[in-house]
DNA sequence: AAGATTGGCGTAAGCGCTTGCAAGATTACC
DNA sequence: GGTAATCTTGCAAGCGCTTACGCCAATCTT
């Protein structure tokens, strides 16, 4: 079943019936009437391979992410894959569990497809692949790792900013023993992320113990890495987490322990995901434009009608901070005798 | 950057370096050695839409699920990817929204793909989909909807059987007005459900009064449909859930209009994804076997190296009740005068 | 009314790859 | 050393589509 049979049906040649299917050109509307029935009575589905082979274009962008499971992923790739129908693009997903090696596989399998565009949000990164995709010329986004090059676009989070916020607030709230809680820590934007923390804990909040512990991401991970937090005899009163999603593990076994949250201890998350108001507590975060970096993604990878391709370029977010119910001042702290405490 | 490249960079034919990357064929060790320099050399990536066209088979899957955000379907993809990768498959996933337009547009680019197989897991359906498919020869899975053919193999969990359980147990525990949350009523498989629900409820459990309501699929709709009973006035004292990501709204809203679940109100999920061991109380759910049908689906779809396809069949999964926190006897209940109790 | 446009369509040359076929190069065998 | 068997390799015909290019007929000029 392929274009020649609709054109043999349709008593005109394979062109007319590609000119038809591709609304391009002219075409009488009669013979175009009688394409479209042809297609219709023998339920013709074009070959996209061969379409996109010929054409040399794919209107299909690619997205390679970390962890689909994780809803601040699956956000992103919503916003994109709604802009990108819109202007009449599809767009692929591939997950890597945070393996470097599935990122290489699942970007070659992208290329390979030749999508028009590539977006790659993921912690994990193979240094080589960098340089190979800027030679690519296609158009790339990275979220959060790498440098602007000509046709490499950079979104990147104020990280330190968020991590700041949050440091600074659960400070003034008397808290002076802070777990951080992270996952995947030699992963380069994951360890900058648990350093950062570490910095902002010396800037901002002078004499804090600290401690840091890493597990899988998602809430078996923030279950076990608290599990093991009580386990060392640190007893924080607050937990800091790299992401909501893990927070929700954190909540459920401080619960499970009978430790009251935020009563005994205040928790934190990161992305503001929108599960982060389904749990009790609901869970005080930082918010991330999870929105905007979708439109951000799609206006850098599918050029606009008019004018060209904006050049590849770097974007900075802001953050912003959300209290809900998951924190609150550190009853082991006497701010009588704090001399912060106005 | 194609073949030709690569051919004439390693002084070999197109055919000899097509042999390489194929591993198929005889090639000598020592050109082979060439050809794979060449190709590393020049960061060759061949053409997946060249390829496919020319050797007519994609080596990839297609699933389409109605709702990616909500774990229960990412569970199955995460199951089917992880055996299709094992096979050296790829799998593409495309998301509807319950829409049954995205589902026509979305098999409708499956099949422009070519892939070797589709899954369909959806609670939407065009009827006029099915015999589209069944005549296309393709292999098929549909996950509770449509009937086996030749190439379509049908997944259906038994439903009437989890509904069955959960209704037996809460009556058992003295409830007696219960309210059944739902999401598209208007689509078969989930009115179907909530037939079942009524249906088990008029069998198994006497004399109870029961309402019915519906809202969006996930925590945000749990949480309006929760608002719509107790505003109606009706006073349940066990919610049941068509799925457990609509539960966590309902758990989060009894929460906060200050309802103990389960003192006063018990509820009850289905799936019984991961997440719903991490909210508080942890959730009383029906566990569906989601590996499994991620298993099933890719036995069904990818050819096994020894004998032939398993011919399209259908499946009907057992459900099992999962007993957690979130269900408990009924306060409004009098045992002492109940006849049922023994 | 004859030449100049334009609209509508077919011809055919690819797009980059796979693969059946057959030729040339090696090796095996007696 | 000669023939047969086996390895290696190249040739070339597609896969199903898009898209110059050009032809013919219809319409427009003056």
């Amino acid at each position: 079943m392929n274009l020649e049979d609709v054109a043999r049906r349709a008593k005109v040649s394979t062109a007319t019936v590609s000119r038809v299917l591709n609304n391009v050109g002219q075409v009488k509307s009669s013979t175009r009437a009688r394409v479209l029935r042809a297609v219709e009575e023998l339920r013709y589905s074009p070959n996209l391979n061969a379409r996109f082979l010929a054409s040399g274009r794919s209107r299909t962008l690619g997205m390679v992410v970390s962890n689909l499971e994780n809803p601040f992923f699956l956000d992103i790739f919503r916003t994109v894959e709604a802009d990108a129908h819109r202007r009449g693009y599809e767009v692929l997903v591939a997950n890597t569990d945070y393996r470097p090696q599935r990122l290489v596989s699942s970007v070659r399998l992208m290329l390979g497809r030749r999508v028009s565009g590539l977006a790659v949000i993921v912690s994990e990164m193979k240094p080589s692949l960098i340089p190979e995709l800027a030679e690519s010329g296609l158009p790339v986004v990275f979220y959060d790792v790498g440098v602007a090059k000509p046709n490499i676009t950079n979104i990147k989070v104020d990280y330190p900013q968020g991590m700041r916020r949050i440091i600074e607030y659960l400070y003034g709230l008397g808290h002076r023993r802070m777990a951080f809680i992270g996952h995947h820590p030699t992963l380069g934007p994951l360890h900058d992320r648990k350093r950062t923390f570490l910095e902002a804990a010396a800037d901002y909040a002078p004499n804090v113990q600290v401690m840091t512990v890493a597990s899988a991401d998602g809430p078996v991970g923030g279950q076990n890495a608290t599990r093991e937090i009580l386990q060392s005899g640190f007893r924080p009163t607050a937990i800091t987490c790299v992401n909501d999603f893990m927070a929700m593990g954190v909540i459920r076994e401080l619960h499970a322990q009978r430790i009251a949250v935020p009563d005994d201890i205040s928790v934190t998350g990161f992305d503001n995901i929108g599960l982060a108001e389904f749990i009790a507590p609901a869970l005080t975060t930082v918010h991330i434009p999870r929105e905007e970096i979708g439109h951000l993604i799609t206006e850098a990878l599918i050029p606009s009608r008019r004018g060209r391709q904006e050049r590849g370029h770097e974007v900075l977010l802001e953050t912003e901070l959300v209290v809900r119910e998951s924190t609150a001042p550190s009853a082991a702290h006497s701010f009588a005798s704090d001399p912060d405490f106005l």
